[in-house]
RNA sequence: GGGGCGUUAGUGAAGCGGUUAUCACGUCACCCUUUCAAGGUGAAGGCCACGGGUUCGAAUCCCGUACGCCCUACCA
């Protein structure tokens, strides 16, 4: 569609610092940062931080924080600079400020100092009456030489307000959705800037992107709306609008009604740090919400970071909401944890066993390298990262939590005691701790008693892990040492197994 | 209420005028197998929201209806 223009693209990134970093926004974010990035353009973020009340001071180094996690990188920000800074739009009054001024002189503007009760009022009777536009009824619009004079003499507060063409309609060509237009008429004059001088979003991201040179906004579909408000603020101030996409909202099902809303903290985990926290990994988390609204076209869904910056074009990006799969994002985590080479996984992995006690602070090579034996069983069945510890628990403990009802099913059977006696004694008997010697030892202890494999695999299993599920037998115990499984199944013999025979 | 945007299996997508409507997650079955996973094979699951057009032919183009969502702030 329109994505071609003869300048270099450039694309943002403008998140407000009123929360965590939410996936929605990250999903935006990585959408304009892979853009850029399949255009060889730079990626800007900027700080919008013009609302003060709901300023909240750690949000912005949570965006950071979330950025660097997903190895987004920016060319310029409010921390690294840029030749277009300050990257922060409190700090950008001024442009804000003339922009207004101009477009006041230039009769595009207007000065109102109607009481905030006086705007609600009118709102409430348009609404009811049906009197379009339903907002704000232009009545300074229309203020005499006098009337005007007399306010601006009084000193008293002001807000600067949009003069919307009362006649037309203004329309733009989305670049996911085709041209979208709106009655001039349906638009009533917005504020532009507030009585304590700060610019709404309506005015600073027009001025600032028109200032920063950006050249494709890619921002979530909640903003459509208030498009043709900007586009007429640039035909006003004379300058070339950018091209506009506007992606679908990224909802979440409603657990009670059922129902599709937008995503939000009851539906689960929202904020980015979340899913670090959860376990995920950055390279998974960005390759399942890449896909929550755009498509490679094809079958294509595995995708690095590299690939998507290969394959990303506004042409794929969807029209229509997506639904947040947490059941899928946990398959695609598994999928991107089952590629890691041992030593990633170690790294990965190694923090969350140190958090719950499993292995110390300090490990020596020798346990570095039991812990990567360890996980090298572990890795196909692990989805998350914090799964790790349950998952492993009994590699490290030195006492074993047995579940009872595995110990009920088969230790405390008639034959655990003799198949216990058998496997001790022969692996007593093996000279070198090996995976082969291990096997061929329970291998011939089934042999011997002639039973089905599980008869003996099930009841060391227990025995020497204290749970029914993990890696295979042979593996396990071969990982395990032979120290340990020795002394466990003792141990499982004397306290289990003894009367049973 | 008004304006805008949307609607392909439970979920995410592919499809861009001619396909038995494709893929992935999930579900189920079977195979592999010492359990659980992973992997493999297969199945169930869609009158492509509904109704009208246009066309030799429509999930694809047009109109209408229904439903959903977004916006309707001196928030972004």
């Amino acid at each position: 569609m329109s994505e071609a223009t003869n300048r270099p693209v450039r694309t943002r990134f403008a998140p407000s610092p009123t929360g965590l970093p939410h996936i929605g926004n990250i999903r935006t974010a990585l959408y304009s940062w892979l853009f850029a990035r399949h255009h060889g353009g730079q990626f800007v973020f900027r700080l919008e931080d013009t609302d003060r009340e709901r300023y909240d001071s750690q949000a912005e180094e949570a965006l950071y924080s979330a950025f660097r996690w997903l190895g987004l990188d920016y060319d310029e920000g409010p921390n690294i600079g840029g030749p277009y800074g300050p990257y922060v739009q409190s700090e950008r009054l001024h442009h804000y400020r003339e922009a207004a001024d101009r477009l006041i002189a230039s009769g595009h503007a207007y000065k109102c100092w109607c009481s905030r009760e006086r705007i609600a009022e009118v709102r409430e009777a348009r609404q009811k009456a049906n009197i379009h536009p339903h907002g704000y009824d232009r009545h300074c619009r229309g203020l005499s030489e006098d009337e005007r004079r007399r306010h601006e003499e009084s000193g008293a507060p002001y807000v600067v307000r949009f003069a919307i063409p009362l006649e037309g309609e203004t329309s733009f060509e989305d670049a996911v959705r085709g041209r979208v237009t709106y009655q001039n008429r349906e638009l009533d004059d917005h504020v532009i800037l507030k009585s304590d001088g700060f610019p709404t979003y309506q005015l600073a991201n027009v001025v600032d992107d028109h200032l920063m040179a950006i050249t494709h906004v890619i921002r979530s579909e909640e903003w459509i709306p208030s498009t043709p408000r900007h586009v007429l603020e640039y035909q006003a101030l004379g300058w070339e609008p950018p091209v506009f996409a506007h992606p679908s909202l990224i909802m979440g099902r409603d657990p009670k009604s059922g129902k599709v809303v937008k995503l939000s903290k009851r539906h689960g985990a929202v904020f980015v740090g979340e899913y670090a926290d959860q376990g995920f990994l950055p390279e998974a988390l960005l390759n399942f919400i890449a896909l929550l609204g755009w498509a490679p076209g094809g079958d294509r869904e595995l995708m690095s970071r590299e690939e998507l910056v290969e394959l990303f074009s506004l042409g794929g990006l969807s029209s229509s909401p997506s639904v947040f799969d947490y059941d899928k994002l946990l398959w695609m985590n598994g999928v991107y944890l089952r590629q890691l080479s041992r030593e990633e996984l170690v790294e990965r992995v190694l923090p969350y066993l140190q958090q719950a006690g499993l292995v110390g602070q300090e490990p020596t090579d020798e346990e570095l390298a039991y812990v990567t034996q360890v996980l090298a069983l572990e890795q196909e069945r692990l989805k998350t990262l914090t799964e790790a510890p349950a998952l492993t628990d009994f590699f490290f403990q030195e006492e074993l939590a047995y579940d009872e009802a595995a110990v009920n099913k088969w230790l405390r059977r008639p034959s655990a005691a003799g198949v216990l006696d058998e496997v001790i004694s022969g692996l007593e008997t093996l000279t070198d701790w090996n995976l082969e010697g291990v096997e061929r030892v329970v291998r011939g202890v089934i042999e011997s008693r002639g039973v089905k494999p599980g008869e003996v695999i099930h009841p060391t299993r227990v025995a020497a892990t204290g749970r029914t599920v993990g890696p295979g037998l042979f593996e396990a115990l071969w990982v395990l040492g032979r120290e340990r499984v020795l002394r466990r199944l003792r141990h499982a013999r004397e306290t289990y197994a003894s009367t049973g025979e």
